[in-house]
DNA sequence: TTTGATTGTGAGTGATCACTACCTAAGTCG
DNA sequence: CGACTTAGGTAGTGATCACTCACAATCAAA
């Protein structure tokens, strides 16, 4: 080791990999993203990490998974004990604060769409957004037109964070946003 | 010339390379794209490609330009002679009958969402969305709960057609298709 | 203390790729 | 014909990059 850095466990390194990941995914995408500078920003050299995740799709696989089940727990958290309507709302609210604000988990969102077309990563996009949908309808018993709408605002709200005209600099940005509070 | 093909003019070239280049930065995304498949699909030499767009930037930049500009047209035509809520309606039939079977254009779009963290191409980006928003305020005369509903409802087409999912392979896909249809 | 597993790296490598420099052929007009 | 413009190509080039291989350091248990 270069300057005999602290070893860390396979698992926590993965972890750190992972976050590595996400933030330059989410920035330049699945082939723009260079694993040199997701080594770099993890702290380990470039060859460990195709150790620990054999190749740039695989790591690009399990970043995108990691971020739909984190999606899956935080409206699981926002839906607990609720039903119906207000399970819906509770998780929208929880969308807005929680994963808006992150930029980068949804700009890795959008990526994971754009990269749809490696069957691979289809696969894995699918059932991740597939569960969200499933579990939605589960716990508000809702039907096509709110569920659609459910998520449908959520796209919309990717795609402004992803043009970053969040902040107000375009007004009608913020008329689009105002449009997303339930009435 | 190696087997001699005919001259055309550098704004029929420039066309040809527009339409090869929507496909493979579809596709492939804007690193992801080859300059050198571009330039085959089009049917010239890859140099011939930089000579007439100067960067894969610029090329890009100039494909989702055009997509917007063809997407605010397809808008326009739809709501002609219209005012008010139908016009909105008209523009929204319209969206789903000619852009959602045009996958290329749709992926497109997502790739120049995904491509957003390059401020060149965000400007771009910026200016054909926001076109299209002002566009569909100024006809309709609707205000934000509409205007969003009608945009994030596009933003989810954009996505299920990015997933793939719009060919009822999916049960949950198909509910969020029929939410999509105004009650 | 030796053995074996685990964590980690340095030094490549072949391929790809955006982009350039320079050249040629075809139209066009006097 | 000759001069000029426009369309188009050939042949590189330097850089980047995903991925490999062989090796080293550290830990844990027997």
């Amino acid at each position: 080791m270069s300057i005999s850095a602290e070893r860390k466990t396979a698992a926590e390194r993965r972890e750190a990999v992972l976050d590595a990941a996400l933030d330059e995914f989410a920035l330049r995408g699945l082939d723009g993203a260079s694993t040199e500078a997701i080594a770099a920003a993890a702290g380990i050299s470039q060859p460990y990490v195709f150790r620990l995740f054999g190749t740039k799709k695989d790591l690009f696989k399990a970043v995108i998974t990691r971020c739909f089940r984190e999606t899956l727990e935080l409206f699981q958290r926002a839906a607990e004990g609720k039903r119906g309507p207000e399970a819906l709302e509770a998780m929208g609210a929880a969308y807005m604060d929680e994963m808006l604000p992150d930029r980068m988990r949804l700009r890795g969102q959008m990526q994971a769409y754009a990269a749809c077309d490696d069957p691979e990563i289809r696969d894995v996009v699918r059932n991740g957004y597939g569960d969200l949908v499933a579990y939605a309808e589960r716990v508000s018993g809702a039907g096509p037109p709110e569920i659609t709408q459910f998520f449908a605002t959520g796209m919309l709200l990717n795609v402004i964070a992803s043009m970053g005209v969040q902040d107000g600099g375009e007004p009608w940005a913020s008329r689009l946003l105002a449009g997303c509070e339930k009435p």
